[in-house]
Parts: structure tokens; C-alpha cells; sequence
DNA sequence: TCGGATTTGTTCGATAGCGAACAGACGGGC
DNA sequence: GCCCGTCTGTTCGCTATCGAACAAATCCGA
């Protein structure tokens, strides 16, 4: 049975062939992941990639004034520091955990040499690569055309995608970060959500209630990202 | 001397090692690029990849409604098709031709020969690739924070990067689909521009008469892409 | 050289989200 | 059990952008 620090709820751990895998054992390390904490910053060196089990991660911009907007969310799908497999060692954005919990991690060394095996793993991670690009194109595409509403049930359902159960530990004022808008209209769309009995939720804890009826109220870029996901990583089943 | 058609206008293929080069002069075939040529499709699979010289490709997402958001340009600096190497075969956005020209095109498969060489190519492709990434997300920060005057300065410019001159053929409908606002929303920041002494244009034909005075009024997202294109594909000096 | 098509300019009301300010509600620590 | 900090709710005026409708300017081909 696995426990939360499994490494195979890591969906990218769990896909690696078994003889890739058994290597991958030794340079795995677990490690918490806090609130808050920041993996890599803005043009940064990686000295770790990290693949989260059941913690959240966003990649996000902080602009010179300070106001930020998220790029992407990488969770148990996948693995935060792609740019050191890229070839740019480093990306000028800022990883931050978002919903605490634990992940593994792997040196920069390691993972360049696994990388460089230039066999499954390698294409492994370009396809996730892809998908992220996916993401990051779909994030675009909703912050110019999407109401706030929509934006923020896209965000609940990407966020439930990559936890285990159906509450979330986040305040409105983290969203409205995450979304790069303000935490009042972070609240009016959450209450409008509430009253819907789509979801319940006080003080930082947010149940989804309703799943589907999330899904109805958000822009079609929720269900593109999620189809490209399944596409590109197809989920190997853990035993 | 190089010419309108000279393979080495591409910045990819003016940084290949001699060796690769001279390999790749024979799956290198020159194409036209016209107007509103549509180089691959929304989750269409690509038989091509592109290497435009003098052309500019916008990749954007066309909406369920019509209304569509540019995600990120292609021109002399890249390559059109990533989604081939990098293992998805098909990407959930559409590649046209924005500005007319020239270019080389390349088949899938040599392509994907190629890259699976696992060499300095698969390097080159990935660093690219990571740049174009950078470009998306700021795309995304940029349609989330700023005006749509400064995201039309960023748009020229990069516009401007990727061609040889300082005259864009391009009506402000046209720029107003890639953006993804309203073609009077275009007229009046252009006007603003041209009142400004920065440009000039009639009907299609846009002069850039002080780009310094652009690169002032833009925000800071065009900088942010500049800058990470030039640290990840340093310009190979063309002899 | 005329006429239709394309491109650009202008206006008006509507609206989503912003910025600022503040009030109430809850909850953990002492 | 009380207090203070955190989180959520509410309000108001403001602005950028939208959507629609239409006018003017320019080009191109018959």
C-alpha cells in the first residue's frame, strides 16, 4: 500500500522502467515540502529537481513591482526544475510550494546524467515537458480572454488534479497571488461558488463539494490542459 | 553574401556544428511562406518542421468561439514544430504564417533521425525549445498585468527581432487577432504611437521609426524574453 | 476613372476588474 | 476565556477594455 511519501505517487516516478527505476532508488531523497518554501528563484541555479508526491508547487513571475502571475502548477504529475534538463540551468521564474506536503528530490548532477542517458527517461520527460508547455500556453490563453469566475474553477480543478483528496489548505489571498488578481474578487467567486454548493470553505480549508459542477462553470482551457496531460502521459497503473 | 533565402538567416541552423550542417543541406528544402499559411493544425500531426528565415509565425490558440490569443512568435531565431521532437507529435494550437517570406522546412522523419541522435542538435533544440518556453510565460504575465498599449509595443518588437527590417506588413486587424483584443483597441494604441513620433503606417505597412522609444514604453516582459533568447542561443556570428 | 473592398478612425454605453478602506468573524495562544 | 492576528465579506468610485455601429480614407481592379 503506498503512503503519502511513496515515491510512485509520483506519476513521472511511477512511469520510469523498472530497470531505470531501481537506479532512480539511490538518488531519490525524500523531503518535506512547507508552505512557502521557494525551490529554485528567478535565474537561479538548480542545485535539486524535485518530484512532489502530495505537495503543490507553482511556477510563477514577480514583476519589478512586486504583483505576480502563476505560469504553471506542477504536482504529483510531474517534477519542478525541467530547465535544468532543458540546457538553461536556470528560468526566470520562481517556484514556490503552494500546498504543503512531501515530494522527493534528486541532485542536479544526477538528474543531468540520467538525462543524458538519452534513452526512456529522457523522452519521459520531454513529453511532460510538453504538457507543461501546454499549461503555460492554456494559462495565457485564460488570463486574456476568461472571466475571474471561470479562472478560478480552472485553478480548483488543476489544483484537485494533483492531490490526493478533495480538500484544499489554501487562503483566497494565496490564490488571488497565484492568479495574479485581488483577493476581494478571489472572494466574490468564492462565495458565488459556495452559494452554488459547488464548494465549502473558511478560514484557508476549501472542500469541493461538486466536482462536475466545477467543471461546467470553467473556459474549455481546463479540459484542453487535462486531455493533453492524459495524452502525453498515459497513466501507468501502480500495482 | 547571404540572400532573402540563405539557410544561414535561420539562427538554429546558422548554430548547427559543420558536421551537422553539411548532413542536414540535403533534408533542407526552401519553401515560400505566404500569408495565412497554416503551418500545422490543432492537434494535427505535423509532416514538416520550419525553419523560417524572413517569415513570422505565430503560434496561437484558436477558442471554441472563434476568438483566438497568440502564444508565442517564431522567426529567424527558431523553429516551427517542436511538439515533433519533443514527443507529442501534435499540440493543441495552431502555427500561421503572420508575416510573408521564406524558409526551410525539413520532413518529420529526418527531423526525429536527427534529434535522436542525441547530440549537439537534441542540445540545440532543447535550448531553443526552453527560450520559446520563456516566451509563453511571459505571454501569459504580460495578458494578465498589462495595458494594451505596452503589450503592443512588446509585439512589435519582438516582431521587429525577427526580421531583417524595420518595416512590418501587417494590418491592425491582424495584430488584434494575435493579441487578442479588439481591432480598435490596436487603431488607438497605434495612434498614440504614431502621434509619439515612433512609428508610422498606412494600411498594412507599419514603419518603426524609433524602436529605443518602444523599448521605453513597453513593460518589462519584452526584456525578460530578450534577454533569456540571447543567454540560451548566443548568435553564432554568419561569416 | 469609377466603385467596391479594405483599412483606419471615432463614438457611446456597458462592464469586469482595480484600488482603497473598513467591518465582521473566526481561531489559536496565553 | 480573552485577545490579537488572520481570514473573509462589503462598499465605492475609477479605468481599461469591450461590443456595436458607423464614418472616412485609401487602394485596386474593371
Amino acid at each position: 500500500m503506498a503512503t503519502a511519501s511513496d515515491p510512485l505517487k509520483n506519476h513521472l516516478l511511477a512511469a520510469l522502467p523498472d530497470v531505470e527505476w531501481r537506479r532512480w532508488c539511490t538518488h531519490l531523497e525524500a523531503v518535506e515540502m512547507p508552505l512557502g518554501q521557494v525551490l529554485y528563484e528567478s535565474g537561479g541555479t538548480l542545485k535539486h529537481v524535485y518530484f512532489p508526491t502530495n505537495a503543490i508547487v507553482s511556477l510563477l513571475y514577480v514583476m519589478e513591482n512586486g504583483a505576480s502571475a502563476e505560469i504553471a502548477l506542477v504536482g504529483n504529475e510531474g517534477i519542478v526544475g525541467i530547465s535544468l534538463f532543458m540546457g538553461g540551468e536556470s528560468t526566470p521564474s520562481r517556484a514556490v510550494v503552494q500546498s504543503a506536503g512531501q515530494g522527493y528530490r534528486m541532485t542536479a548532477e544526477a538528474m543531468k546524467d540520467e538525462f543524458n542517458r538519452a534513452g526512456p527517461v529522457l523522452h519521459l520527460l520531454l513529453r511532460y515537458t510538453q504538457a507543461l508547455i501546454t499549461q503555460m500556453a492554456q494559462t495565457a490563453v485564460c488570463n486574456r480572454h476568461h472571466s475571474l469566475d471561470q479562472q478560478l474553477c480552472r485553478w480548483l480543478l488543476l489544483s484537485l488534479d494533483r492531490l490526493q483528496d478533495s480538500e484544499l489548505l489554501m487562503t483566497q489571498e494565496l490564490i488571488a497571488n497565484m492568479l495574479g488578481v485581488r483577493r476581494e474578487g478571489v472572494t466574490e467567486g468564492a462565495l458565488k461558488l459556495q452559494n452554488a454548493g459547488l464548494i465549502s470553505y473558511s478560514r484557508g480549508r476549501i472542500k469541493v463539494l461538486d466536482r462536475a459542477g466545477l467543471e461546467r462553470r470553467t473556459c474549455e482551457c481546463y479540459a484542453v490542459v487535462k486531455k493533453e496531460y492524459d495524452r502525453l502521459l498515459p497513466n501507468k497503473q501502480v500495482a
